[in-house]
DNA sequence: CTGTGTGCAAACACTTTGCAGGTGT
DNA sequence: ACACCTGCAAAGTGTTTGCACACAG
């Protein structure tokens, strides 16, 4: 497993307090995380202007991405390995659940996307799945 | 063709002028629309609360749903007569593309959503499936 | 040493709420 | 007549920008 100081300088990316603490965050974490939801884990320890350019810097080399939702609230979530970059897109080639009982954002790391029919003269780059629903674990109780 | 005025009875919303040329907007318009897309489309006509304030209850009563995307703004679009009302959650069942030229989403009707494999314990009752690139119009230039 | 990152203050943009008056049914 | 809708004002929340200083490489 790639430590975060080696994802750090992998992504070129200064290796700061609150870089380190928000990449280990994403790593400990399997669920996608809003920048509220960082700012609360991090309490009060870091400027919230910080946290925007953090997670933009994080985005714009390629570090996390973001999932598609239909609240307003953004979303990020680590890039994997087989998330291959195209012009700054994204495929991360499996479905994503969102639990509507405790809101998390989980990967589906094993449900794939399937092969689709896009209409003549669309020219397709990404695709991304978005399922809700419940979650095991809130289905449980 | 149902005309603005059954449509806006059926659903059980006043008929208002704010609401007969919202809803006008949508049936002409072949994407999905923003607040903002709206805002500028019926110029100052309106109070912005007033249009926070339909779009909310046109939601509420079903007639329009969101959209997934990975932006920070909210897309609306009607909702079509195959999109099953399930505690107040919609199947829209096919595929979206938004272009990433021209920055319009568009409903890929005919793109139907497979069925999957969800893993145990998961309960779906939703499915997105969101497809990026660019469109055919602005594929031709 | 140099360029980038951080924190603070302030500006800006977006969304919600309360209330008074107007309108649809 | 009544309940609901609208517009205005104001509050609340989220996001961006400018600048001075600190820090990583």
């Amino acid at each position: 497993m790639e430590s975060v100081l080696e994802k750090l300088n992998r992504f070129k990316l200064r290796n700061t307090e609150i870089r380190r603490e928000i990449l280990t965050l994403f790593l400990e974490t399997e669920y996608a995380l809003s920048h509220q939801y960082i700012e609360k884990k991090l309490s009060t320890k870091f400027d919230r202007v910080t946290l925007y350019r953090t997670l933009k810097s994080f985005e714009e080399n390629g570090l996390i991405h973001r999932i598609a939702n239909d609240t307003d609230t953004i979303e990020y979530a680590l890039c994997k390995d087989d998330c291959h970059e195209q012009n700054h897109k994204h495929n991360d080639n499996h479905a994503h659940f969102r639990c509507e009982k405790c809101l998390k954002t989980y990967c589906l790391e094993h449900v794939g996307i399937p092969d689709l029919h896009i209409p003549n003269g669309f020219k397709a780059q990404e695709f991304q799945l978005l399922v809700s629903g419940v979650c095991a674990k809130c289905n449980q109780v």
